[in-house]
DNA sequence: GTTTTATTTGAACGTTTGTTCAGTTATGCA
DNA sequence: TGCATAACTGAACAAACGTTCAAATAAAAC
């Protein structure tokens, strides 16, 4: 085998994660990567076949490893537990793993066409999961939500947009945030809300 | 005066600010715009110094812009009034300036860091207008909300997602979409809630 | 300890980049 | 009609781009 390839592979994918991030995939070049790595940027072309597909691969693990981790939460019994778990999944994990949404969500027009359709696939797959807690609630009469494919967007938005503020050893923690954005989840979906006028 | 200023320097700015969304910033040479714009790459120099102070120059316009047209709207009566006022204000101009939204949210990182901080403040004023109408209806009591700052950020960012899959004859027009967020909105301020605990 | 093989180098490739500028062209004003 | 001037061209600049590859290197296998 040769030099450090096993260390070398993962520095080349942290490092491209980190810079891409930072400037803009468009921005950065092989060599830079290939100087924060500490290696001439040829050598990057045995981790990838070339730019675009570091930066596709990048952006597939992240939104696999994404599905796998919301998958294997325990399943809550109630929509209500549902949506407040998936609230503080997405919060905690998006913020631990800031540089990757950021690009998952800010390169999208920097794939080719196929690989375009893949990620956004993934990113459909990623709200479904929240979109039919939504749905159960709602068949189950615990929600009261006037358009489910809307309440899901809007959701997704308020959590998502947490990334861009969020700022360690600020006023609050992530638990603290979770927990204020949990109510608010809440009463979007009009959660404890007055039914009587109902038939 | 020369050939076509008085249409070339618009048509540079518009150009340039369809194909910054499009691509991306650092994805965009000069030869492109100039080419979109039927001229050669030298002339562009008459309307912009350089390359980023063009793309300061569009995000700094909008921001300006934005907030003038905020202003503009008529002062409304009562915080519930002015908070359904503004959510319909910020989805009909996002979704009418979707390009130029785009480049303001995504290209920060494309500016020198004197550029930034003018963005950045602008940014700040126009959710500042937000957070005071709901800090005002807090303090009448028409609204409930556990954190005005969070609430704020949560609402903004609610909102700005519906630029992200809002397409032109799609399900929803641009008044039944803002339609589903002035009552989400009013749910996340607790209008109209049980206040029958307070003192 | 030698062979094998994966890894890395370093130079080279053809393009493309942002920007400059002397020279050409077209326009508005006198 | 002609002069002044603003707009534009077209070529040139050095630098940087993604990618390739023969040669050098270092580690694993025997």
């Amino acid at each position: 085998m040769g030099s450090h390839s096993e260390t070398t592979g993962p520095r080349v994918r942290a490092v491209a994660e980190h810079l891409f991030a930072k400037h803009g995939f468009a921005a950065v070049s092989m060599r830079q990567i290939a100087a924060e790595v500490g290696v001439q940027a040829g050598a990057l072309y045995n981790y990838t076949p070339d730019k675009q597909t570091l930066l596709f691969s990048l952006m597939h693990d992240h939104m696999v490893e994404l599905i796998a981790a919301w998958d294997a939460t325990v399943t809550m019994s109630t929509p209500t537990a549902s949506v407040a778990a998936f609230t503080r999944f997405h919060i905690a994990y998006h913020l631990a793993r800031r540089d990757a949404v950021f690009i998952a969500y800010m390169e999208l027009r920097n794939l080719s066409p196929e690989n375009f359709a893949v990620i956004e696939g993934l990113r459909k797959a990623y709200e479904q999961r929240l979109e039919q807690i939504i749905r159960d609630g709602v068949a189950q009469r615990v929600f009261v939500v006037a358009d489910t494919r809307i309440a899901t967007l809007a959701i997704i938005g308020m959590l998502t947009e947490v990334t861009t503020w969020f700022r360690d050893g600020g006023r609050l923690d992530v638990d603290g945030v979770a927990d204020l954005y949990v109510a608010m989840v809440g009463r979007v979906l009009g959660i404890g809300e007055d039914r009587r006028s109902e038939s």
